[in-house]
DNA sequence: CAGAATATTTTACGCGCGTAAAAGAAATTA
DNA sequence: TAATTTCTTTTACGCGCGTAAAATATTCTG
């Protein structure tokens, strides 16, 4: 490929024998150009080394081609495996993702969206802290720059948003769990940080009440994002206190119950559907390790390729029509039931 | 705090009543200019709402303030928790972080490498795939870029690289399991993409022979990166054919050792270390989830943070002084024993 | 093949900032 | 207070590209 380096568009122009706004032209889109002008173009690209300066681009163009992805913990698999997947989808369609993860630090959202406003990108993918995010300065930056929320919604901040349907999800569990066996008690996190919390919180309430029971909530205090830890901690100490009012436990998510199998391991409980289980646990989310979990954890999935795929698909819409939508849209998708061993 | 928007730096500095020259001094180094001075600046920066264009500054400055961090997969709990902990320290010293996942693919490594170059970064932090890895292609890059190198090193390209000692590691945990139980036999991917793999492929096979034992491997094939999978799969096959040579596995990573740990359960098997085990399983690098395994995992620890603190702090030291070194640093961590419940 | 439609070139300007050199002002030293 | 050092201003140029308008060339249509 490119042998001889070449400084700037100005000098590839000369040596591939166009103009340089014509060749600004190609680079800004390929197809705008004759194809006789682009098979040129292109064999002189393959001829000499040369890359047009992004920064010069940038500063003059309306409007770059990156986008912002914003998730709130990068260590968490579930945000991991949608970033993962980000990436490439961005990529095909010649943008440009650029990756920050808040931490679950309300401060440090806040920093990691200036951050990218000055990086004046097309459009920003967030998937918010919650409740401690700084509603205020989130909507002053939906307002400035299109923004589509994932995951969890912050009232109708943003020009989409895209997420799991809790009240469903939740509901097809509790109604397998009451169908096979006692009713499920719900263990959440006392102060979630996360909306989606609250909403598993009203729709287990809701699904209980449909089915006839008495909702029973163990709620656990613990911050942040160590949710296994939470979770087994927990979990240990109501094993021990024999506090578990019914045999079978719905967790508010599968990082909870990961860490409630490790306490009911731990204190000798035997967690499962097979006769004589002392334990049935279940969780929410289809984490990518439930399947490794002993026993393996019957759940819901999410389906984070579909809440990915249509944030992404959503806000390349609206950067590429260059038109904000006037209504917030949302779409929440339904979560399926996932059977194995543990409920 | 900002009211009036400003736009450039020209129409900023007539406000603040100082010179642009001075201003654009300010910005590159606040410490550059009298404190008389860089507190008008500060004030003015209070009273009205400005930040300088990037795209302008980083054109025409020698040195941008990027630095690329590439990872090999980023839903690795590992290069997560990696990352994760890497973009504040960039953030700390005035470093802005750019942060890319390999996806397993040698070719998007390649394609990350090339979308780095042209942003001209300071420096990169680059954890390569390993074998698979387009060494010619990798080593021209290190040539034009600074580059450190982490967790898996590449022949001795680049300027540097931190990783861990596996053949310490590797020692500790074989020398534990022979002195409390049957010696291990090692479970390992027939194919690892990982150069790590081999060379705690070799350290165990040093580390039986020193201890008088005879190494055992137990080799399973499965591509990329669902290790958890091939552990559980290959695990399963074993276990049901009972061609486990003795009662005790060392795993090549925690991941394997999870899926082997579900394996094994699925099957009946008593894992840990108390009186009438049917096995013992261990793993390597204090996977962030092997405190929640059932039983909880025995493993070796990387020092997580130790190599991607030396790896930043090294990189940093050659852009700040501008000087990259001559010689091919490297520096091994070693890990500690981490007992828990499984071997 | 003429005329219309479309692409390309030319020309010219602007973006927002870095940077260098010389001149001027302020702070420090003796 | 004069001399010296240090910082700031002025002036001027350049970076690499976007973009608009008018002139020119190419391709398409009938």
């Amino acid at each position: 490929m490119g042998e001889q380096r070449v400084r700037n568009m100005e000098e590839f122009a000369s040596l591939s024998g166009l103009s340089r706004p014509t060749l600004s032209k190609y680079f800004n889109d390929p197809q705008s150009v004759r194809a006789s002008t682009r098979a040129k173009i292109e064999a002189a690209l393959d001829q000499y080394d040369y890359t047009p300066n992004i920064y010069a681009m940038n500063q003059n163009r309306r409007l770059t081609r990156n986008i912002g992805i914003i998730v709130p913990y990068l260590a968490d698999p579930f945000f991991a495996e949608v970033a993962r997947n980000l990436e490439p989808l961005c990529a095909q369609s010649g943008f440009n993702p650029i990756l920050l993860s808040s931490n679950g630090d309300p401060d440090r959202e806040i920093e990691n969206l200036e951050s990218l406003r000055s990086i004046k990108p097309a459009g920003v993918l967030l998937a918010p802290l919650g409740r401690r995010s700084r509603r205020a300065e989130l909507e002053r930056f939906c307002n400035d720059i299109p923004t589509v929320l994932f995951d969890c919604a912050i009232g109708d901040t943003g020009d989409a948003f895209f997420g799991s349907n809790n009240l469903q999800s939740i509901g097809v569990i509790v109604e397998y769990l009451c169908r096979t066996g006692e009713p499920p008690a719900f263990f959440e996190m006392k102060d979630a940080p996360n909306p989606n919390a609250n909403k598993r919180h009203a729709a287990y309430e809701a699904a209980m009440l449909a089915a006839g029971q008495e909702p029973m909530f163990l709620q656990a205090d613990g911050d942040g994002w160590a949710f296994e830890q939470t979770g087994y901690e927990h979990g240990s100490r109501l094993i021990k206190a024999r506090a578990l009012p019914t045999d079978t436990v719905l967790c508010s998510n599968d990082r909870l119950a990961i860490g409630f199998l490790a306490a009911a391991y731990e204190n000798g409980l035997r967690v499962g559907i097979d006769d004589g289980h002392a334990l049935r646990i279940a969780g929410h989310d289809d984490h990518p390790y439930a399947r490794f979990t002993c026993p393996s954890l019957t759940t819901v999935s999410q389906n984070y390729e579909a809440i990915a795929g249509s944030s992404l698909e959503c806000l390349l819409g609206i950067v590429e029509t260059g038109t904000r939508p006037d209504s917030h849209e949302e779409k929440l998708f339904e979560g399926s039931l996932v059977m194995r061993k543990s409920a």
